[in-house]
DNA sequence: TTTGTATTTGCAATCATGTTGCAAAAATAG
DNA sequence: CTATTTTTGCAACATGATTGCAAATACAAA
């Protein structure tokens, strides 16, 4: 799917910055960063644009959040977008790049009372090209 | 155990810092963030103290990060302290609140080539106090 | 195509989190 | 008690992220 489509589809409006993150990141096949982003990225935005670009993507349902303890929040295309279910995430500690895994994810059991909105799970380790 | 035998077994000095920090976790059972530890506390330590009390008792194996997508780290006892195995962690999205979960955790296959270090699994969701 | 309206952008200011160098203070070993 | 090593607190700094507001832009409707 194309980005024009990708945010039509989500009632949002189409502007270069939106644009030029989702095609970054599409092209990347992994999750970025902010500043991973801004480097691939031709055009110069603010960065409160991309801030919010990136709310308001994510509010949306298009990018979703990837938390590693780098402290560095990633961003990747959703499932809705992607048409893939939920995954694991693979994050390189040599060269701290975030993969997605293909295994399906097993919810475990909640304790009586709680409720579940959302499953994440991360996989640290060594990467192939880092291993090599 | 006490604040002291853990410090002792894993070398460190004792400091006030270091054993009200682990008090204030072990009295809640929760995993804490820098803020929530500092207003549980008695005493007032510095900012730069804390974190460095922190990165000091990772590096020991005492504490470990939870990281949720709120940009809070969270401390919690480490599983060499507690005796418990790696366990997934739930995220209360309307309070906040981390707590471990029972299940133990499975691994996901690797592609070749990818060598793992660690799993980290949060649910995300509403706790039991929240839902009633 | 032009115009009107709602949304988005960029800037400046501000905040929170986290780190570093260094001298003074505290903890431990002897 | 003293010597040595570690830890603390301060100031300065770096980075990540948010807010208010006026100017610019996107889009829909004429």
């Amino acid at each position: 799917m194309d980005t024009f489509s990708i945010l039509r589809t989500h009632n949002l409006r189409r502007t270069a910055c939106r644009e030029g993150i989702l095609k970054v990141i599409m092209t990347s096949g992994k999750a970025l960063s902010e500043s991973e982003i801004r480097s691939n990225l031709s055009g110069n935005f603010d960065r409160t644009t991309f801030y919010r670009s990136f709310k308001t993507m994510e509010d949306s349902g298009i990018l979703h959040k990837i938390v590693v303890d780098d402290r560095m929040i990633r961003y990747g295309l959703s499932e809705s977008v992607t048409g893939k279910s939920s995954h694991p995430h693979f994050y390189c500690t040599s060269c701290h790049s975030v993969f997605c895994l293909e295994d399906s994810l097993v919810a475990p059991q909640l304790p009586a009372g709680y409720s579940s909105q959302n499953l994440e799970m991360i996989v640290k380790g060594v990467c192939k090209k880092c291993n090599a």
